[in-house]
DNA sequence: TCCTTCCCGCATCCATCCTG
DNA sequence: CAGGATGGATGCGGGAAGGA
């Protein structure tokens, strides 16, 4: 192996990874509806005040000021405000790869679509410098300035779901250790990293992520590295790598030691998956 | 929930050999 | 001769059980 690299890059790095769509607010009128229909995005919403009911296809949910309820793409939803206190709403709508992996964080999903904050919170002060961004169209840094308050929205609201009423059923935060640890790994595959640094960057014990890893993934995360290592490695045996560029590539300093990995992975030592892939 | 200890399997390292 | 594969020794990482 490589000697080891003093600096360990970030566990998350797939913020690119979330696009703004749109935000807005709106005090509904007695009994005003949407839907049924479908997003092709997330949508967050915020109820500031008034009541109102939000349903999906399996279950119907009274909310009110302080709530909130979100709508992931493609599921068949209608929400409805109240005939008496009809709710004031604010929603920012927004999409990405990254996005499932913070929901997940944050316990929210098709099933469990509810959560709480408090009213004069960062979530909802995130929430409304968002929506006043997205008002002003005069600055050529609007798409950063959006894109920056919808990192510091989900954040704060990550926060507020967290710091809530702990369910004892809950596992989002199990959740998210895996989700750190296979960032780690995905970030960190190409330098000597061993399971002892990512449960080091982590904060736990190496025991102790590991035990949660293998329970979530299936495999132990040595294994798991390894074989995303050797997946890589694959890829790059398209091009016209020596196999030595490619085993310093995918972080062994010693291709002797790829070699023989590769093999116990893929069968074929790296010259002969080469040779009969048709590759340089 | 998180950590510790013990033990064993396996990944890694070094030396050597093989192939084109 | 350079690039790549194999064999044996060693240390790290995983599993199990239990404690704080």
């Amino acid at each position: 192996m490589q000697s080891r690299h003093p600096r360990i890059k970030h566990t998350v790095n797939s913020c690119q990874d979330i696009k703004f769509y749109y935000a807005g607010t709106e005090a509904c009128e007695s009994g005003q509806t949407w839907g049924p229909g479908v997003k092709d995005h997330y949508k967050i919403f915020y109820i500031h005040s008034g009541r109102g009911t939000f349903r999906t296809a399996a279950a119907e949910y009274p909310r009110s000021a302080g709530d909130g309820f979100f709508l992931v793409p493609g599921e068949l939803y209608d929400y409805e405000a109240d005939a008496h206190d009809p709710w004031k709403l604010s929603w920012v709508a927004f999409n990405g790869e990254a996005v499932p992996l913070y929901l997940e964080q944050a316990g929210l999903s098709y099933e469990s679509p509810l959560f709480t904050c408090p009213p004069d919170g960062p979530t909802r002060q995130s929430l409304q410098a968002m929506i006043e961004a997205d008002r002003n169209p005069d600055s050529f840094s609007r798409p950063l300035r959006l894109t920056a308050a919808l990192y510091t929205f989900l954040a704060a609201l990550l926060d507020a779901i967290q710091a809530g009423p702990v369910d004892p059923n809950r596992s989002s935060i199990k959740s998210y250790y895996v989700a750190q640890a296979l960032d780690f790994i995905e970030t960190n595959y190409s330098w000597s990293v061993s399971i002892e640094d990512m449960a080091h960057a982590l904060g736990l014990s190496r025991k102790y992520i590991a035990s949660l890893f293998k329970t979530a993934v299936g495999v132990p995360p040595q294994q798991y590295l390894c074989r995303y290592r050797m997946e890589k490695a694959r890829e790059l045996m398209q091009g016209s790598l020596s196999i030595k560029e490619i085993s310093y590539s995918v972080g062994y300093s010693d291709q002797l030691i790829f070699s023989r990995m590769f093999k116990k992975t893929f069968g074929y030592a790296p010259k002969e998956y080469r040779r009969k892939s048709g590759g340089v």
